[in-house]
DNA sequence: CTATAATCGGAGTCGTGACTCCGGTTACGC
DNA sequence: GCGTAACCGGAGTCACGACTCCGATTATAG
């Protein structure tokens, strides 16, 4: 591959990442070429679909949550650990607010785009919920799945929020985190999720929606 | 107005309220047309933008979110009334999907529908809330605004999750609603936001896009 | 029952946005 | 340096979806 077509690439990966992030997931491939001082070919090229560009961007977020999880998996305090993670994901979201739609939207969307950053991150995300809950610093009766579907939710109000006051989503972590806390009143209906009931779930709900 | 014209009306708004429950805000408008067996010549008369079918749809939605938070009201232990309005809320969503993505994006976008129901349920909201911590149900470091914006979180999980296991987001409601309760561990950053607090941020928020 | 005015339907218009095509240009191998 | 092959750009194509227009139809007034 020739110097300056990576250079390109590169160009147009920065370039997608602020114009979805600036739009969401509704920015436009002229915009995205704009940004990039690139004419659109070039962005068509290197990415034949928009959604090949999305699922490019995507993996480097991907890429970039995981490292957090594993510099969070790094702390000797599973407790500690788990609640560095967490309170870090509004402040990754606002920075890539698209991907913070993209990510909420994932649960049910895009099976197509079968990342393996992603069932990496599911790993570690496992992990780090199994350590705090052998910790006893949160409640047992929850999976590691209800987790990230927890935060799906948080990503989407941060997306919503927008530039508003970062205090909100911070506030909304706050109160999910003591929610997850050990001994709560409610008794949660149904049983703790994982990532794997969460998949079969999912492709039995997407074979009702075929019919 | 002809009796026809009210009928076909109706129509129109129940199979907008079903297109948009089944595929979200990007319904079609032939669709939903198909769906009224009806032209969509009718459709577009009645409702000449689709922005428009969607305010009418929306206010329907927020009628009947009314309707439960009055009802809630009516309860005479506080305690009770906010939360069996809080619960009620996914399984409402899950009825209406469609809006569960509506109101999920009310906070950010559509301030050109104002809707006077909006301020009714924020009327209502505010006094359920307010009465559950004059009785010491819930916390006293939140305010109507934020339990708002954390069901905005809700509900999109509860739009996201589709027909998946009704449990998940049960699951999910319990557990924010524990959050919620007196004397938790973590202190909120910021202070309570109250909707007058909120709307003062959206605008700002507004005028620094604008620019 | 008939006149009339409003309503209905769906084929057609128009705008938008993803993607293609090809002449001109730029980087590597010799 | 120079030939060649790959790359660049952006005007044009194409598909899709919101909305319009007008002949056919149907409800009310007299």
């Amino acid at each position: 591959m020739r110097a300056d077509a990576v250079r390109n690439r590169e160009k147009v990966l920065a370039a997608a990442e602020a114009a979805f992030a600036a739009d969401g997931l509704k920015a436009q491939l002229d915009d995205i070429a704009r940004r990039a001082a690139v004419g659109v070919g070039t962005v068509c090229r290197h990415f034949p679909t928009k959604q090949a560009l999305v699922g490019a961007v995507c993996t480097r977020m991907y890429q970039s949550l995981l490292d957090r999880a594993r510099q969070a998996l790094q702390s000797p305090d599973p407790a500690e650990a788990f609640e560095q993670f967490i309170v870090a994901l509004p402040d990754f979201h606002r920075r890539q607010r698209a991907f913070a739609e993209l990510m909420a939207n994932e649960l049910a969307t895009s099976p197509e785009l079968a990342l393996p950053v992603r069932n990496e991150l599911m790993q570690a995300i496992t992990e780090l919920v199994q350590r705090a809950q052998a910790a006893g610093a949160i409640r047992s009766d929850i999976g590691p799945a209800d987790v990230s579907m927890l935060f799906s939710g948080v990503a989407h109000a941060t997306a919503v929020l927008g530039d508003m006051q970062p205090a909100l989503d911070g506030r909304f972590v706050r109160i999910v985190l003591d929610g997850l806390r050990p001994e709560q009143a409610s008794e949660l209906p149904g049983r703790p999720i994982d990532f794997a009931q969460l998949r079969r779930l999912k492709q039995r709900s997407a074979q009702r929606r075929a019919r």
